[in-house]
DNA sequence: GATGAATGAGAGTTCATTCAT
DNA sequence: CATGAATGAACTCTCATTCAT
């Protein structure tokens, strides 16, 4: 019993920290975080913190990967197994929109660490098994000819959360907080860009096929009333 | 001649200080540049960066304004005015993704850059000037029918942009070049997506817009030819 | 016990951060002092100093007001309670001749410090604390009929002080220790100058009030043995 | 004609280096003042001081050594040669006080430099004629009987000069201008303390004249009592 | 294990001084 | 002679990290 209570004060000191330098991350930067503060505001001293994390680098990785590693719990959870595709990129739109514009800040910090600075991929893994959520709906969804399959995977993953980071940042500047008319036109342009569609796409450039459409049935309409 | 000479001498001095920030900054990032760095890859002693900038946040705050400066021009030159708004986004993205892929580590920077401070708007009004290219595009777009003006023209920006920048990441990580593919996926589900479309959204996810229509007007052509 | 000791430490510490900036502050003056002098000269790493004081002007506030505070103290215990004011005042001139004949150099920093930049008033007030002790002497001096109450106040004390530190800077620009000659001096002049005095101001420079007393006593006495 | 205008030319600017020279030391202190400052005021480029000054230092040097020239100047044009001692003193105090009272800031500058960096003792002797000007009145009044001749002139000096200082100290941080009561007031102590005394210092040291003289009241009185 | 005082390397910035023009 | 852009040494202050308690 006493060694569970040691190990939950443990967690608990080690949640602390973390919880106290996701905050004190998010609002300063990466450099401009400092130890103490992170500290107090977890209500340890300073020198606690190197109990747990050899240098501030490590403790960025473990906030940075407990971050991603929540993300994608929530996200499986969100998503239902045995929606379509569509249904489920939607559920990962609206979660992963909602979370990111909670906290738009750190995740702004995530996608834009130093590249030089490699981090000791403590998280990377991380975060490709939140990638991989995504991944795994489009492969499944070509696989059942719901998406076309000759799109590139990675570009779809990149208009997707490059739409979705995006859209958040500028939720975050507005002081807006979530919207979710956002997922809709979202899905909306995904649903029909993604179509599988045998006719080769749309005209030559110039104009484009719903136009050229539109025209044809105008045409075809006159006839019709003058006969 | 002589004043000439001079007005170059220190146009060259400033152009070499601010090729020197620049890559310094998106080396190291804004806090990691050190301004003796920069400096001396400039070719000029620590004080005389500070005979043309009152501080560091100022230097950064020209190398980032001249960057979307030169970015706009850029890309201004390389839309046609007389090209469809599919064809003005085309070469805009096109663009766009092979500046910033040449210059990712910078772009980065700019977008992620601590939002606190605010930067004296040096070069916010630098970046609107950008931003503006592609909403005037839409606009245009929409006002001649060839854009749906029911979405919301900031939704389409984020997705622009943001599918374009974490394309370029995805393209830097992983050590490619620009390529174009990218510009051709995104235009595809672009101008499926955006195509003004006044039918109800393409079924029940198995058909699309386009697909029904078609079918709709071979079934008339039939009719005529037998009448 | 332990915690005592912890903060003798820490008062050591302290005193021995004072004791350097106060030196260190009079051999160079305020700006010649360097940090790094200071701090190798109280056995301390540069950073530590910053523990203690936010900058260098709060460090030199302290030291200041630490100065003005034992001069007080000390001034105060050297002043007879009962003695007659100008015997109060012959101690205080003692006292504060010694004291800063012995440390000529840091009072005059203390004197002359740059107007503008008004201290936050730490010392002020014990400056303020240690000039009363002057006033208090005069007013009850005044008050008991022994200095000439007309006299305004602070030009007395603009006098006394003054003449001490001129005094003090030629006593240390030649070399010499504290003499006490300046302070029978001064006081001979004080003594006549204060002294009550309803009659016309001494003539024309050749006898002064208490002269003019002198005489007449000696008048009435001589009367007295004759009766 | 023409050589003599190049030299107006060149005092002109000599004069307007040491002006600009002097107000900036006066406002910003020694190690405040800047040399740039100095050079924008006197309208003159940086450089251009020194051609005339080695450095900050011999610009100090020459700044102070002008001031203490100019001061002797004008303090034997207000003495009346043929008054008493002590009207001359009147008006050297007079004098002084006017114009240190007008330029303190700049005074007290002088007052307090640092002594390890004994100036170049290009002034050194410009403020020795300046104190000669009162050890020469002090000495004729001696000679004349008109001051106590066994009183040190080097001590009468000090007060005389540390008085007006502190005074002109108190009536600048008090934002009065110049105020004539301070000379009267000095002077009429000056007079009584100054004054020929034949008899022996009031006493034997321990006890001081009043004293004296309310003991002689006392018995003088007891003995009318019981007569 | 926990603490937080102490460390000191290293950063940005200033400004007296120089020297090519 | 005059200029003022350029220099770079030197300063103050910060903060990640350590270690005696």
């Amino acid at each position: 019993m006493k060694q569970s209570t040691q190990r939950q004060k443990v967690e608990a000191k080690e949640t602390a920290i973390l919880d106290a330098a996701h905050s004190v991350f998010a609002e300063s930067g990466v450099d401009g975080a400092k130890i103490s503060v992170i500290a107090k505001r977890a209500g340890v001293a300073e020198g606690t913190i190197y109990l747990y994390y050899r240098n501030k680098a490590e403790l960025l990785d473990a906030v940075v990967g407990r971050f991603w590693r929540d993300l994608t719990e929530g996200a499986s959870a969100s998503i239902a197994p045995s929606a379509s595709a569509l249904e489920q990129l939607e559920a990962l739109a609206r979660y992963h929109l909602m979370c990111i514009v909670d906290d738009y800040a750190f995740v702004s910090l995530t996608t834009a660490v130093r590249h030089g600075k490699s981090f000791d991929s403590h998280y990377i893994n991380q975060i490709r098994g939140y990638v991989r959520l995504f991944d795994d709906i489009v492969h499944r969804g070509m696989d059942r000819g719901e998406i076309d399959a000759t799109l590139p995977v990675w570009q779809l993953r990149d208009m997707f959360y490059g739409s979705l980071e995006y859209s958040a940042r500028t939720l975050t500047l507005h002081g807006n907080a979530y919207n979710d008319s956002v997922i809709t036109t979202l899905m909306r342009l995904i649903k029909r860009g993604v179509a599988v569609n045998d006719h080769p796409p749309a005209g030559s450039g110039s104009r484009d096929a719903l136009q050229q459409i539109s025209d044809r049935l105008e045409r075809i309409e006159s006839a019709l009333k003058r006969s």
